[in-house]
RNA sequence: GCACCGGUGGCGAAGUGGCUAACGCGCUGGUCUGCAAAACCAGUAUUCGCCGGUUCAAUCCCGGCCCGGUGCUCCA
């Protein structure tokens, strides 16, 4: 199945395969880690973990980079405030979104690129821009990009520059540049600031060389697909094209892949609006990792996505269906016959999984496929009609499903405790729910004692302190479930 | 202001020039259960922002308007 996605650059959906034909060769652009990072931010990464992991299921290997920007203004205006070195200060944040990344289940790139241990390529890129004449020096140390070298700037966001005239709108003499338009390559450290002392004078990088620099050396010149949130499209894609093809004369990506923003409760997502989240705030107010990994996937990666609690709490709702589905398949006792009409069922669920995938990400329509094996298969469970093979063939689906959405497997608890742990370390943890801490004292031992009081009182038909039992382990946000197999617990 | 994207049920959201407008959540009734929960069954938009146009036929194409969002400036 060839898998089709939208390219920002040409505006067409577009075949994506390796062009080498080993690797996918990607780049993604990664956090500059200054802060902890928002729903925002993530629900661009985990669209591009979604499509690594979706190549990987079609068979494609992915070689995956992705830079952590660990020097910028907002960085060294941090750090100076805080008293600390500027990598004492980003070692914190860059590991806190790693342990992000993880409870979302996104997974690692193969390449993690940092900036300040990639200075040097960087230096090449801009000495080899400057024997070019696209890369010029000015008076206070500066390097700037001279995009009057580049005609075909502005291809990617399909701006028109070539009316607009210097000085016309920006006084030039203020920047020292020869342009309005030309971007630093380098920057000249002001006091105090810390700065590297390269070829081109001391200084520190620009943001953009980075990205150039960094995909370059990892992937060549040429590459597939470069990705980010749809923000960096101007300037920050357009200034990386300009350089990296002012530099190799070759195509820098061929494919470019953005991610839209979202929205919180119907608007732009901002501090002022009080509606500004981090993962590590959700998980504090009870919310599942997994919730917030399926509704930030479950919207197709070019649509706006509204992010809001009620569907936050539809998303828990849906994953506990689906785990309890899984759990279901995989203790089946299997009927002596198999079920011809569920094994036509299971067969169009996978496919229509793949293809809506293969369409452009349509992760909408990937998932509505396994509800529909999911109906048909309870049903099929309910009535004791699944055969052997059915049911190997709907865990066979589930498990294509899960390569690429992966929430069936239920680490919940463990991350809510994580970001229990962290709240108490840095003194927050009057920002977590009284739900929150009830359900996380309560150790799986604990929990499990109680569940088996409640077993015997019921053996002894004593319904009144079984209900009691339950009840009292319901406000601490824990839920049972009487089968015929047991009894089925769970966190809210 | 200029450019681009979107407005589909109670909420989120897919989709298509004509077939019952997916899927999830919610809600109502039923089956099951000591009671619940889970699961299943049935029901839940004669209708796709508004107004015109094209067409035998439009939610889907075209034009205008209204609303939301984004870019043009640091931002995923």
């Amino acid at each position: 199945m060839t898998i089709q996605l939208f390219n920002t650059l040409t505006g067409r959906i577009e075949e994506l395969s390796p062009s080498d034909g080993k690797a996918l060769r990607m780049y993604a652009c990664g956090p500059t880690v200054y802060d902890y990072g928002h729903i925002g931010n993530f629900r661009t990464f985990l669209q591009v973990d979604v499509l690594r992991r979706f190549l990987k299921l079609e068979g494609i290997t992915p070689k995956h980079v992705m830079n952590i920007t660990d020097v910028d203004d907002k960085i060294i205006r941090n750090a100076a405030a805080a008293g600390v070195s500027i990598s004492e200060y980003t070692q914190k944040y860059e590991k806190a979104f790693f342990e992000d990344l993880n409870a979302l289940a996104v997974e690692k790139p193969e390449i993690i690129a940092r900036a300040t241990e990639h200075i040097p390529s960087m230096v090449a890129l801009i000495e080899k821009l400057a024997a070019q004449d696209c890369a010029y020096k000015t008076e206070d140390g500066s390097w700037y990009f001279r995009i009057a070298k580049f005609p075909d700037y502005g291809k990617l966001s399909k701006k028109d520059f070539s009316g607009i005239t210097d000085g016309a709108r920006v006084d030039v003499d203020e920047y020292d540049k020869d342009s309005a338009r030309d971007f630093a390559l380098w920057k000249a450290p002001k006091p105090g600031e810390r700065k590297w002392e390269t070829a081109l004078g001391p200084g520190r990088p620009g943001w953009h060389i980075e990205c150039s620099a960094m995909a370059t050396e990892y992937l060549g010149d040429s590459f597939d697909l470069h990705a980010g949130g749809e923000d960096l499209m101007f300037p920050h894609h357009e200034n990386e094209i300009a350089q990296s093809e002012s530099a190799s004369h070759k195509t820098f990506a061929h494919h470019w892949f953005h991610v839209r923003f979202l929205l919180v409760e119907g608007r732009k997502m901002s501090k002022s609006e009080g509606n500004f989240y981090t993962l590590r705030d959700l998980l504090l107010k009870g919310h599942k990792a997994s919730a917030i990994r399926m509704l930030l996937i479950s919207v197709p990666y070019r649509q706006q996505l509204n992010f809001t609690f009620d569907g936050l709490a539809a998303e828990t709702g849906a994953v506990e269906r689906l785990r309890t589905f899984h759990e279901r398949v995989r203790g089946v006792v299997p009927a002596p016959q198999e079920n011809a009409e569920l094994a036509a069922e299971t067969a169009k669920s996978r496919e229509s999984f793949h293809a809506a995938l293969a369409n452009d990400l349509n992760t909408a329509e990937a998932r509505a496929a396994i509800f529909d094996l999911v109906r048909a298969g309870n049903a099929a469970i309910d009535a004791g009609t699944v055969g052997r093979e059915n049911a190997a063939a709907m865990l066979a689906v589930l498990d294509d499903f899960d390569q690429v959405f992966a929430v069936l497997e239920d680490r919940d608890a463990e991350w809510t405790r994580a970001a229990l742990d962290w709240a108490e370390r840095e003194g927050r943890l009057g920002e977590a729910s009284a739900e929150v801490v009830a359900q996380s004292a309560l150790s799986d031992d604990q929990i499990q004692e109680l569940v088996d009081e409640r077993t015997q009182a019921k053996r002894a038909r004593n319904f009144a302190r079984a209900d009691q039992i339950r009840n009292e382990l319901a406000e601490k946000g824990i839920l049972l479930e009487d089968s015929k197999d047991g009894v089925r617990w769970k966190r809210k």
